[in-house]
DNA sequence: TTGAGAACTTAACATTTGTCAATGCTAAAT
DNA sequence: ATTTAGCATTGACAAATGTTAAGTTCTCAA
């Protein structure tokens, strides 16, 4: 695995202090390199979600079928974390597939080893900790804003958050993440633009 | 503090495995016990929410307000925790007001103190991760049945993860905490009973 | 007991979003 | 160039929610 792949991920370990060389050896013992085709989806409903995906290259999007239609979960792109979090922390099957909106770089690694490393190295354990309470951050944050805000405001804040959406993912599956059918949000589009 | 109410919080670190007459005391050593009378503000937008309660009886409400109105975030009731995460996670000053339902009482501490604990005896770093990832999962349930479910839907769910609240907190409440207005609540319910 | 204020309900109307259908656009395949 | 299929837009109408206002019930304090 190129070197400075993984160099981003380390990166983001360094909350944790400096690593020893062990710990180093630990961390980087357990991961992997995958490229996964535009179109393919990495999990389904009823498997375990029980892999960490962070992502080099690429977008992915979580989904599920509600009345025969897809509702997207989430996005994510480049430079951060993806799986689903419920399965991978609840140990529980997923509810979601997972599907690479394009061709996808990630690192991976297993929960399982993960979990086996911070037993060994306690810093870890403040790695696991550390992500799974920015995780909570940014989805109590989504929460807020489909609770109680207008659908021009999730439209804003979705676009200051993944700035190269539209550019990237069909518009329905926006309309799903927001909460609504594609034509209120074309309507809304609209409104802005003309408005 | 009466043993049984320690009892009950140590019972939550049970997954942490058996602790050590050591980890015992350093984890009891910071614990206090705060009495909160009805509608006493336990901390409000710009502090820092940098406290974790463990509620052993009565109930709190976390709300901010937006154009004059009050929008409930969350409700917490005995034998869960309560606290602004986001606040108490992300070390910056809380958007809540965090107001006590009922008298209440709780088992408190602080974050840096837990944390401290965390460094020394790396057992907790664990409880602090689960803490997360449990608060995580809860709130990513929510978050899906706000994106894309009605509203009578959304209401039986709360009513099934609170059976109580109805008796306990004013529907206006409850509305916002549903992200509509007390009116449509009405609707709904009268929906439900009469049809 | 009474009165005042808050909360809940109900109804009429306004706004937003959903539904359905038609149209147009774009990109891929031939 | 033509066709095709999927996606986005638009418009008309339906359904849900917001808004406003009135009336009722409930609670609590005097």
């Amino acid at each position: 695995m190129a070197v400075i792949l993984k160099n981003l991920l380390l990166n983001r370990i360094k909350p944790l202090g400096k690593l020893s060389q062990e710990e180093e050896e630990a961390f980087l013992g357990i991961l992997s390199e995958e490229s996964i085709g535009k179109g393919d989806l990495i999990f389904r409903p009823g498997k375990m979600a029980n892999k960490m995906y962070f992502l080099l290259k690429g977008g992915l999007r979580s989904y599920y079928i509600k009345n025969g239609e897809e509702i997207t979960d989430y996005f994510f792109f480049e430079e951060s974390f993806a799986t689903d979090y419920v399965s991978y922390f609840g140990d529980k099957p997923t509810e979601f597939y997972l599907e690479a909106l394009e061709d996808t770089l990630a690192i991976t690694y297993d929960r399982a080893e993960i979990c086996k490393v911070a037993e060994n190295y306690p810093r870890f354990q403040k790695f696991l900790r550390i992500h799974s309470e920015m995780a909570f951050i940014e989805i109590e944050q989504r929460m807020r804003i489909l609770q109680n805000e207008t659908l021009e405001t999730k439209f804003q804040y979705t676009l200051s958050q993944f700035p190269y959406l539209f550019q990237r993912v069909p518009q329905h599956q926006i309309a799903s993440y927001l909460g609504v059918k594609p034509e209120s949000l074309s309507r809304i589009k609209q409104k802005k633009t003309t408005g």
